[in-house]
DNA sequence: ACTATTATTTCGGTATACCTAAATTTTTGG
DNA sequence: CCAAAAATTTAGGTATACCGAAATAATAGT
């Protein structure tokens, strides 16, 4: 029984297969996968054939591609791992915000199972990361409060910043100039006719210290606004979104003791 | 200008031929480099030829392998990283001695120069990783006190450990039994006549809690006297002993910013 | 409904890093 | 000093994961 352990491109597709998915729920075309990829076309016919082989994947020819139940759950493993580390990297080494995002991507590769185990528990067991998205817990389970992109928000809906996605470091290190970060309030003020410009107000937050343009009024483009979600203030986190197949998620590199 | 930055095998085998180097002077040869990689014969050769194109071996058919100016730099770069590592995983994850090194083989193709600084800052600069070892600094520099192994002393030699080779965990886990770690107290008490076996009594140690079988006497066979290193008594560390060619050291890795 | 465009797959090729087996060089012992 | 043994290299082959170009399938516009 020689079960070869999934190698760091595999769990690369399986991990972006699954992002796509995570927000809305169309499936990923190839073209998409290869563009997030950044690798060719052609890479991502055989690398799915591939995948298909080893069961991670549904595919048909020509269609879109969906992750099986072992793929969902090889990809929550990744994606706890990657979480993890980003946490761990900003608490504990300092990083920022904007930095962790490709360390994390090369470390989440290398560790074990054991080093995210122990990272965890250090952190006591988050289930955010510095970004707001949530973690799986090692059973590859996701708790989440109910939170819409913001470019899907009405004009005078108001809320607290549940994420920000970490594709961006530039777009990270404006928001952060601007005092917005997870928790931080705002309300959609308007939205431009064209190019889908959006206004919001930054409320003054509670906690926060108060800044001179608190309640001030601020320009996001469309790249900021589907990058943002709000969480309904008052919305209390808890429930359980998506798991995998079942029992414990284990990383298939762990070593089976 | 497009330098492509060293390959993990690359990376491996350089820090191999490096560490053949450390505790002796005799350069490897191709099949004791096979032998501490875990590959055929045939593949040493083949990369060989691969490290002396990219200038950091300096090799003649049939004779040894010796690391260029450029090939020292880039294993110091690598050992530091190991060091750190191990002396990390140790400090801040809870990590045991004989635990680490699997680990940090792994971790050190994957982390930063960002990542190595950080860590080195939060532990503050260490010079000696868990087991001993000195971790160079960012410049490659190494300061150590001197030292030798222990199947090289005489009988009624005293000292103290000052290192323990880390690769077989199996003897670490046994050392550790036994109370005998880095800084124990030892003398040499005799050595069988055939075989090889060290006979060693452990002092009891200054600041260490007292034990029932403190100045007992050990056996100790052949490969675990190879392993374990004693400093004179009252030797002072600060001699530097090896530095690469110049400036600092700079991981290839590194994005010149 | 049929063609033009776009999406996807297939086909030959590349680079890395291994392997085994065969050839070659070096070393060693009588 | 010369043959047998040991060390090393060369030759031919494998697997992974890419690529560009050509072929094929799906979709969209009129």
């Amino acid at each position: 029984m020689k079960t070869t352990p999934p190698s760091s491109s595999i769990e690369d597709y399986v991990k972006v297969i699954y992002s796509f998915t995570e927000w809305q729920d169309k499936p990923i075309t190839s073209t998409q996968l290869a563009a997030r990829l950044g690798v060719a076309n052609s890479s991502v016919s055989e690398m799915v054939r591939k995948l298909k082989d080893q069961d991670l994947v549904e595919h048909e020819p020509y269609s879109p591609i969906r992750l099986t139940a072992a793929g969902l759950t090889l990809a929550l493993s990744m994606v706890r791992r990657h979480r993890l580390l980003e946490t761990y990297l900003v608490r504990e080494l300092g990083y920022t915000w904007d930095e962790v995002h490709e360390e994390a991507e090369l470390l989440e590769h290398a560790v074990s199972e054991t080093f995210i185990e122990r990272m965890s528990a250090k952190l006591g067991n988050p289930t955010r990361d510095p970004h707001g998205d949530p973690i799986p817990d090692a059973g590859g389970h996701i708790t989440m409060a109910p939170s819409h992109r913001l470019d899907e928000l009405d004009p005078g809906h108001r809320g607290r910043v549940s994420r920000i996605s970490d594709h961006d470091p530039e777009l990270l290190r404006y928001l952060e100039q601007h005092g917005i970060g997870v928790d931080t309030e705002l309300q959609v003020v308007g939205r431009r006719p064209f190019g889908g410009t959006l206004v919001i107000a930054r409320l003054p937050s509670p906690g926060a210290p108060s800044r001179t343009d608190d309640a001030g009024h601020l320009d996001l483009g469309d790249e900021a606004a589907v990058s943002l979600w709000l969480a309904t203030v008052g919305t209390h986190p808890g429930c359980t979104v998506q798991e995998p197949a079942g029992g414990t998620l284990m990383h298939p590199h762990a070593t089976g003791v």
